[in-house]
DNA sequence: GATGAATGAGACTTCATTCAT
DNA sequence: TATGAATGAAGTCTCATTCAT
């Protein structure tokens, strides 16, 4: 009603961010161009450079705002829980949750962490590294609460956890994927957090309880 | 000297190959250019399509060939094992010490397992779910044999501890990237594969033993 | 107050072509962005073409505006004196004053002037051509009276002179480019006119006096 | 019959270089498009890159190489004269033998000193200084001999003669230009020289011979 | 008149692949 | 077989100009 003129800006800017996320995704970055980025969103060309810096300002932005958001989210979730092994099973239901609702930002997870200099030295791995530092924290508050194992190496199971976890949703991805249909298995990413779960709960208590 | 210009064909197939690995390792797929591997194996540009279709012929020769050939190797290694625990200890042995001994095949694992559809769509996809096989058989052995818990949902199981496994790999590149070299640790893939295997252990056993 | 609107609008005419000549001298013509121009005149981008038709129209417009009024300085001033050699000094002058006065013309002179076959053939050259009709007409006048010598081809002598003075102005632009100041002096505009004086004199008139 | 393939090799780096001088001079630099240029060689566009860097590497080696060579052989000439006036004589004798030769070369000189500043701060201008140089090397010498006159200002004298030159040329090139040809004059460039010859013999030397 | 977001044609440059030698 | 100069399609990005507000 009002403001209206400050409201399609914003949305301009989003459009072409979504677009760019859904072709990033469709075709990966290298093989997207930026003529099916602006088609997508339906604006000229030129008009991504009125809001992105180029091509890889795209992937930049989303990789800072759209992770960016999802982190944030989940340190709101967890920061009212006290229970490490419910702070862990908070981290995964947010993700799986957020990825549930965005699949291509799910993809775009799994689009790969090296592939130029781009990514090592800047942003993604920054967010990466923010990433791991939350199931870190919550590890080692866990070792001092005496729920996890004393000489559990936090720094190690973290990766194992960050990488199990990438494991399932590769597994979620996969299993949409035209081309391995017919090797996998239809699946639910509910149970396999289920799975999930029940793997690394026993595993970190170490104890029968 | 007749026979001699056969090894030399095929010697030189080899280096253009390694020439291969070696730059996609260092710059990834789309960064290497064409001009660049023929000057590292010391050949023409020209050459390369005397041995490889083009391009893509040689990272789809790279994956078959190498990859390929850790797979047999593990095929060996493990055929020779009952214990289910030994098992899995063994594939991630093969692993570690292949790419301890081979860091950039480590490395185009890492980085281009998860590039992009392309890849997932074609080639490499092939390769991995072969592996993931191998880990899925030995889960299924684990569990018929009563090693492993009834309820181990199998299918999941093999992409949380390929995942973790991915984990595993993707920390000890890291932890030699400067750019990261602050925000982490000194690692040690033999440490780590022993918190690998205690996580794992316990968990999957889901009994305290 | 209404009147005061038309005030403001000539204004703004002269804050844009202002600003125009101020960064086509900075960054040359071609590298000068229209956005610039604006920002430096503190107008939005359209509102420059509610004053010129486009970006050439605002170096046509300083041409014929500018340089111009220049001319016809000079013409007002020499057509009081009587001696050629004082109409000469005057000429010379009247441009060095101008140039003192605004730095940024005599560069705008400079550069685009010799810029390339575009402005040759269009604006520019007719106010360099009118600018040596100037220069002629004195030479002309002083063969007449003679005071020039009889031989003396008006048609060379006039770019002759005319280069000269282009000499001296490079000098002092020059002079003042820090690219260059460590081969070059420290310029002084008035004494380079002395000599510039003295050689033609002596030249011009062919006789020791 | 032998190095022909050197020869032709050389020769297609000269072919790109003289196309680049033509269209550089019929268009000017920036309105030049490398697909002229191309076209102009008849080679493809990419075959530009294989011997210069890009657009810019072009005109740099024009300067470079064009112009460096006019120098080293007036240096030539001049070393083997005494007399500080036929020096000065030579010098202009070989630029203009050097231009009728090749008159877009002229054209390339009357060319913008400023344009962007690729000039200013690299090539030109350091070609520029080291022809002033020898004009000024010139005029020193012939002060210590008592050819010229004792005060002469050798700093300002040589942009004058310079510039002189330059007028000269501009002339040349305008008078064939059918913008201005119905102003103007048939030009002689020789006729020109003489004058300039006159013009500043006398008013170097000052004195009635 | 003023604004400035949107436009889109077109420029430069890259690089996988070819092919004459 | 080996070579590497030549190719040219295709991609990213710029920026003068327009026009709805």
């Amino acid at each position: 009603m009002f403001g209206n003129s400050d409201k399609k800006t914003a949305d301009k800017r989003t459009v072409i961010l979504d677009a760019a996320l859904k072709t990033f995704v469709k075709r990966g970055y290298t093989e997207t161009k930026v003529a099916e980025i602006a088609s997508e969103a339906g604006v000229a060309e030129g008009t991504l450079y009125n809001y992105f810096q180029n091509k890889e300002g795209l992937l930049l932005a989303l990789f800072d705002e759209k992770w960016g958001g999802i982190i944030e989210g989940i340190r709101g979730k967890i920061s009212r829980l006290d229970d490490p092994n419910k702070k862990l099973k908070a981290i995964f239901s947010q993700v799986v949750i957020m990825f549930k609702k965005n699949r291509q930002l799910a993809e775009l997870f799994m689009v790969d962490v090296k592939q130029s200099s781009i990514f090592l030295n800047n942003y993604t791995i920054n967010r990466i590294v923010e990433f791991l530092d939350l199931i870190e924290e919550v590890l080692v508050e866990g070792k001092q609460k005496g729920v996890y194992r004393r000489d559990l190496d936090t720094r190690v199971a973290k990766m194992i956890i960050f990488g199990a976890a990438q494991g399932i949703l590769l597994s979620w991805v996969l299993s949409e994927s035209a081309a391995v249909r017919n090797k996998t298995f239809k699946f639910s990413i509910y149970q396999a957090a289920k799975t999930l779960k029940d793997v690394f709960k026993s595993g970190l208590v170490g104890e029968k309880k």
